[in-house]
DNA sequence: TCAACTTAGTTTAACGTTAAAGTTCATCAA
DNA sequence: TTGATGAACTTTAACGTTAAACTAAGTTGA
């Protein structure tokens, strides 16, 4: 059990102070290449690979690495498209600037009061976070830089998209062909909530992205005079047969509906799923929506083409990350992303 | 401009110790009700989210992290069905244990002899790393517990498969359906080369995965007294378009080639493409076998189902991070997992 | 020739925490 | 009544760095 080697250790061995051991590893200039060297292959005989992070990230307060924090089980990240797309942008910038990338899981056991946030890191990026959640909060009050994705922080720099024209267009594009009882399929308002809601009067929800794309919603449909007790929304986990189960929901419920929309594809292919179950044409008998553009050939094999909300998922995780690593972007700073709306094979005229 | 709160400066506004602040988020049982309460409550009024993790790491030399190092750029993983899956492991893992998982990017830029490890983390997992890579080098003398996936590191713990079996299984299946000119399609035997082999003589590889695999076919061949001189190795990248290149590069050398054995399925589903394009029926001209039998729906609609290892990614994910923070386990320890070869369409008679 | 500057180091202090040992005071058993 | 026990704190030291201030020697320029 051989003692760990410090700075200290390697300047008594050699007979300089910990100090110039220190240069050595970090400020060349300030030495002559001898002494430098002296020390360097020393370090690398012994197999010092160079100070101690945590040692110096006291000191410096600074670390290389930025924390990246989901709304959801970090687990369920790595089943989700969308998210995948996210992190692989967040680590192009990341592997091109030598920053390591912290996955921060929600904490499930009761740590009691310990810090929710428990990593060492230079800033945090909160991607869709619910309000109200306790590493959400943590995060936003932690005094370092913070980018929110998909949120309203206006003390931090946001990355947000036109999600609410967005939906603005899909809904007018429904409600043009005809369909005056719809279905909205949306993932989590609340977190952990699985609830019925109708679009009458204001929009409760601690997630920036159901507000604004709900929001779009009632605007256009109030705007076209259609009735929003005929409007239903079903909130589910965001996954393929949730999306199921929250169609047959609605569908067994009223019947009447004749178009859904639903916030992400994945809802939306179990949605069609479901209409295949049941013998429901699409777009003949039931006109679906979705959100993402994520092209699954599973789904896509089968059923037709959805009509879709594009977005850029790698782009977002990218921005976000350059914008958290960019000393010029101040607090308080909003970065829009277009969306595209794109009108594909599973709507059509209402029955 | 506020100074940053710390143990001491509550300590001092709250008329006790820093150590009693300490022990009020750490060590309740060690303290008062009323004392704690007074301390928590404060602590949270003035957003202090508890003790500074740097220097919380430094003193006790613990960091709630882990890390997680791949053999290719960091950005790859997220786009390689098998990589996403193992972290997909790690994750559930992790999240149950409330640790921070540490991806760590190889160094792109030289950051000249500054650590190429510079995270804080209490352990490191290595994806089947190159042996040579500065990276590896400096995680495997660390000193800190690693666990190493298929990698051979006998000194620390070992996740490991039955490859070179498997391997020796695919041969023998080809071999026994009259294939004598066989070409293997390969990921890096070395870090970013894309070279051509025979399988004569000794086998040269910095990746233990291709080593095992290679290995494996080679001892199968010589067994059914196959002649080495018509095995055919194309190194390339592990992806779709760098298997169709791989595969027109042998099939244009050696145009008696009847079979193919792809290291993955990405790699099978390229070189299927190729195929496609040529004109080349599958498996009636030509045979191909993959391994990880990763499901890609994209491919596997248009061409008969693969031929192939089945590999359990998300498991290998599981059981590395377990035996990372598994103090029982001992450094030095093989961990096996058994992969399954599934004969499905893609292989018959050669012509 | 000598003041001013440069080079290559050294000394000192501080970053914020926790572990171990020490203190004080109340409680309890014999 | 007293010595032991324990609860609830306090004191002290250390974890391994880096930044800033300092020093000693060598170099320069007029």
């Amino acid at each position: 059990m051989k003692k760990r080697e410090t700075l200290k250790s390697i300047a008594a061995t050699l007979g300089v102070t910990h100090t110039t051991v220190s240069n050595a590893f970090n400020r060349p200039e300030k030495m002559s290449k001898e002494v430098r060297e002296k020390i360097l292959d020393y370090a690398k005989s012994i197999k010092y690979y160079g100070p101690n992070q945590a040692a110096k990230s006291l000191r410096t307060g600074k670390s290389g690495s930025i924390g990246v924090i989901f709304n959801d089980q970090l687990s369920y990240a790595f089943t989700d498209p969308y998210d995948i797309s996210f992190l692989h942008g967040v680590s192009t910038v990341c592997e091109k600037e030598g920053l390591n990338i912290v996955l921060i899981p929600l904490k499930t056991k009761d740590h009691g009061i310990s810090d929710p946030l428990s990593a060492m890191v230079d800033g945090y990026i909160l991607n869709a976070p619910y309000k109200n959640n306790i590493v959400t909060q943590a995060a936003l009050n932690k005094g370092v830089p913070i980018v929110v994705v998909d949120f309203d922080a206006p003390e931090h720099i946001n990355i947000n998209t036109n999600d609410l024209e967005m939906m603005g267009e899909v809904t007018s594009h429904l409600v043009e062909l005809g369909h005056k009882n719809i279905g909205i399929i949306t993932f989590g308002m609340h977190e952990n909530k699985h609830n019925y809601y109708t679009l009458e009067g204001e929009i409760d929800t601690d997630n920036f992205v159901v507000k604004n794309r709900l929001l779009g919603c009632q605007n256009s449909f109030i705007e076209h005079n259609v009735d929003l007790k005929n409007i239903h929304i079903q909130e589910t986990q965001n996954n393929e047969e949730s999306g199921a189960e929250a169609a047959e929901k609605l569908k067994q419920r009223f019947p009447e509906i004749t178009a859904f929309i639903c916030f992400s594809d994945r809802l939306a292919y179990g949605l069609m799923q479901f209409c295949h179950q049941q013998g429901l044409a699409i777009p003949a008998d039931i006109s679906i929506t979705g959100f993402d553009d994520i092209n699954q050939p599973q789904f896509a094999q089968h059923f037709p083409e959805l009509t879709t909300v594009k977005q850029d998922p790698l782009l977002k995780g990218q921005l976000a990350t350059k914008a958290l690593i960019d000393d010029s972007i101040e607090p308080g700073s909003y970065i829009y992303i277009q969306s595209e709306f794109i009108i594909k094979q599973s709507t059509s005229k209402a029955p």
